[in-house]
RNA sequence: GCCGGAGUGGUGAAACUGGCAGACACGCGGGACUCAAAAUCCCGUGGGGGCAACCUCGUGUGGGUUCAAAUCCCACCUCCGGCACCA
């Protein structure tokens, strides 16, 4: 016996070695059979370094990388860096180091942790979103955006963070405050700001959800964010004035019981229409509500407040004038930031009704019930106080109402989307500059492609400041430019864009890393996408993948590329926390992996974080098992090293065989479906199965270590040589099994009496009722149970169990 | 409030399409080996009762459907994630 026993440091660093020197994992784009394209969401290379939760994530998917490899695909599993980005800025200035010299180190020892975690990644195909190579090609896409009309310039009530001094995506406030400082309350400002066109891709953004091939949690939280609505705008017309206020109503049945209208206070129509003596109460009331920390205004719990703006507006429906008002529960950026409002049957418009005393007239009524009492009636039911269409089913009254006023040029049917432009200016440092030239004469100009990169200017001057406007417009030479059309001279934009943009299209450019003349080279991403399975967060389902959706739309669009849709399978992992808590590290529960490699070696920590508990769904992280794992590879290397060579060569009784194959199945099932822990749990009962034999088969052996590589591929690689077999094992193919052989021949039934367990029997397969039956009455315990009773009734479930009812 | 997901031993969890609840591990108890320890191996391990064979209760709570419910239905509780005056 060989007093050698398994030691991972040693084994993991020789094959990382190996894999690094053959380029094993190194991916020849153009001339792969099988192409599978392997993505998991790069990460932001924080100072810290990487965490459990990466590591799980990474895991996860780099199982699916090797799995695929291993049954013959050309699998390429590339890996970069995002390290633009206000977190990134936000801890330069902590430090007081420049960012760019602070992301190096960063970099470095994220992808020297990657690389000790032994992931199969193609390392040649790496991508920083930081690196001038890189970002010009972001900056390229903003210029296309820009020349087909996706790009536009508006001046926008947005998101101000005062702890941030930038604006935010809505997506970044989180019940008003800022995502990244959640005690700090977001104001809103007017300001200019460059926005991507998402809404143009509204309905294609919801229809395509339903084919593409996704968690379902993460298109439930694509379609909600998209908020389609459906129903009609009409125009009401101003009394004693031109023109007429138009409002989106998803119940235009309920037009007849518009008693008032309301007004987003900042709706550009209230300073023509207030009336002289009220002016001074509804700029007090606008005033308000603008500073209103939108917190407050947000509290749907919160009285109903609003003034009088002293003008009417004429129903189109009863013709009769009803007055306008402005509050602030409506929101001038949904629909279009006026409504209707109809106390009887909403209920924020029932209790503004009550609290201004307004007028509340019921015009649906509800079949076979009557009215709530103190409260809106909101559903379905008859018309009433309608006018023509009393007694008609408000459901079906909807597009006659419309359809009728349309005659009069008043009204459309319209579909809405919550889905909001995408606001890309961000008044920061660290990003990409956006690639605009103002010039007086010849207006707002993209930066021609000869011209990019703009590069980022050195400068230590990166603080932003209250005044809102960019840091890169202190830099003189940066911000002075020569018109590129006129040579005059010009302005550059000083904003720099929104880190999704870096990330949205990063897929892209791996494939393509090795060109400095394209951000892609077609051929290599006609061949290479969409994304054969994409893993990543559940965090980013609205955010990230819908940003990515929207630009491959917009690419395909312009010709750029073969496919609309990125990715072809999407599967969110669940989430990682600490003692019930996210991981973060303000809460200082961060769990570095270093320690746990050292200790026991990537495969057992990785085979660990993958054992924890079902791959989608995350769980808590606790290190308390992760010793089972060490001590099942080290069981698999002594009976693969020293126990299987000492044995006589031989074939595996039937049972044994048996055995084995159903856990080839079992795990390539698993693995497939993303159950890592199902899969870990059947590699154990196989080898507890395997290390009971006395004989050395030809079979077992080779089909455990490959079964094995997917998780623990560092000692597969050692194992598989410990075989005699050459490496790589990733070459080696993935094991068959023969269905036949997943059948055990003899089964044990459970036999039931009045549906409680009393025996069980072992049948042949297949067996009949009555011999079952038969065995079973014969059974004392059986018996005992069935003494002086009659068989009422017997249920038979062939091969699982047998329910005998008795009474 | 709304939309998702979840609630099972001391712990992480497993359970096909409604068909033997607790696989696989951790921990714990006992034993073997050892001068001793570590490592390893073997046995046991949901609660209660019983010397035992066995009996009985048991998947967040309360009802229901069914020969049979962790699984389906109704009502509720708790936790996690997301959204939130969306007209």
């Amino acid at each position: 016996m060989s007093d050698r026993t398994y030691d991972p440091q040693e084994v993991e660093v020789r094959w990382q070695e190996y894999w690094e020197k053959n380029r094993t994992f190194v991916t020849d784009l153009d001339s792969a059979k099988r192409p599978f394209y392997n993505l998991m969401m790069f990460p932001y290379p924080s100072a810290e370094g990487l965490h459990v939760g990466n590591v799980f994530a990474f895991t996860g998917a780099d199982i699916q990388g090797r799995y695929h490899r291993i049954k013959g695909f050309d699998v390429f599993e590339p890996i970069g860096f995002d390290a633009f980005g206000i977190h990134s800025e936000n801890y330069a200035l902590k430090m007081g180091i420049h960012p760019s010299r602070l992301v190096p180190s960063s970099v470095a020892n994220f992808r020297r942790q990657m690389k000790r975690m032994g992931l199969m990644t193609d390392w040649t195909r790496e991508v920083q979103t930081t690196d001038p190579a890189y970002y010009r090609w972001t900056q390229w896409i903003f210029t296309k955006l820009f020349e087909h009309g996706l790009a536009y310039r508006a001046k926008a009530p947005v998101n101000w963070c005062p702890a941030c001094q930038t604006v935010l995506a809505n997506e970044q406030v989180i019940a008003g405050n800022c995502e990244r400082h959640p005690d700090t309350a977001v104001e809103r400002r007017e300001m200019e700001q460059w926005f991507f066109r998402i809404t143009k891709y509204a309905s294609k953004l919801l229809e395509n959800l339903s084919w593409i091939d996704w968690s379902l949690t993460t298109k439930q939280a694509q379609a909600h964010w998209i908020g389609r609505s459906e129903g009609a705008e009409i125009d009401f017309a101003l009394e004693g004035a031109d023109g007429a206020v138009r409002v989106f109503t998803t119940r235009p049945d309920t037009l007849y019981g518009a008693t008032y209208m309301v007004l987003a206070p900042e709706h550009p129509l209230v300073d023509r229409l207030v009336s002289r003596e009220l002016r001074a109460e509804v700029d007090a009331y606008r005033t308000a509500a603008k500073a209103m920390r939108e917190v407050e205004r947000l509290d749907a719990g919160k009285q109903k407040t609003g003034v009088f703006i002293g003008a009417h507006a004429i129903n189109p429906a009863t013709g009769r004038p009803i007055p306008i008002w402005i509050a602030d529960y409506v929101l001038l950026g949904y629909g279009t930031g006026a409504i209707m409002a109809v106390p009887a049957h909403d209920q924020r418009d029932y209790e503004f009704a009550q609290a201004f005393g307004l007028p509340i007239v019921p015009v649906i009524f509800p079949i076979g019930e009557s009215l709530p009492e103190g409260a809106a009636f909101e559903g379905e039911g008859l018309l009433g106080n309608s006018g023509p269409f009393d007694g008609a089913p408000s459901q079906e009254a909807r597009a006659k109402i419309v359809a009728y006023l349309a005659t009069k040029g008043c009204a459309e049917a319209k579909v809405n989307y919550r889905l909001r432009d995408w606001c890309i200016s961000r008044q920061r440092y660290w990003g990409p500059p956006i690639p605009v030239i103002y010039c007086d004469r010849c207006g707002v100009l993209a930066v021609p492609e000869r011209d990019l990169p703009v590069l980022l200017p050195e400068t230590d001057d990166f603080r932003p400041d209250a005044s809102g406007v960019a840091p890169l417009a202190r830099v003189s030479e940066f911000y002075h430019v020569a018109c590129p059309k006129c040579g005059a001279p010009a302005r550059r934009e000083t904003d720099v864009s929104d880190n999704f943009l870096d990330s949205a299209w990063y897929f892209l450019r791996y494939t393509s890393t090795d060109r400095a003349d394209v951000a892609w080279d077609r051929a290599r991403t006609d061949r290479w996408l969409p994304v054969s399975l994409y893993i990543g967060g559940n965090e980013h389902a609205v955010l990230h993948l819908m940003y990515t959706r929207f630009l491959c739309m917009a690419f395909h669009e312009m010709g750029l590329t073969g496919f609309e849709e990125p990715f072809r399978r999407f599967r969110a992992h669940g989430l990682l926390i600490k003692e019930g808590a996210k991981m973060s590290k303000s809460r200082g529960n961060v769990v570095n992996p270093d320690a746990y490699v050292a200790e026991h070696g990537a495969d057992t920590f990785r085979m660990y974080l993958m054992f924890l508990g079902p791959y989608e769904e995350g769980g808590d992280f606790r290190d308390q098992g992760i010793i089972g794992i060490r001590r099942f590879l080290d069981r698999a290397w002594r009976w693969v090293v020293e126990e299987r060579p000492a044995l006589p060569k031989g074939d595996l009784p039937r049972s044994a065989r048996i055995r084995l194959h159903q856990g080839i199945a079992k795990v390539s099932a698993d693995t497939e479906s993303l159950q890592y822990n199902t899969a870990i749990a059947a590699l154990m009962e196989l080898l507890n199965v395997l290390r009971e034999q006395s004989v050395a088969d030809s079979e077992s052996g080779e089909a455990f270590v490959r079964l094995l590589a997917p998780y623990a591929p560092h000692l597969a690689e050692e194992l598989w040589a410990a075989l005699g077999r050459s490496p790589s094992v990733f070459d080696a193919g993935w094991p068959d099994f023969d269905p036949a052989l997943t059948l055990t021949d003899s089964v044990e039934i459970a036999v039931q009496v009045n549906g409680k367990l009393r025996e069980t029997v072992r049948v042949e397969r297949g067996s009949s009722q009555e011999t079952v039956q038969a065995v079973a009455v014969a059974r004392e315990r059986v018996a005992a149970h069935m003494a002086d009773k009659t068989l009422r009734k017997v249920f038979f479930v062939p091969d699982r169990l047998i329910n005998l009812v008795v009474g």
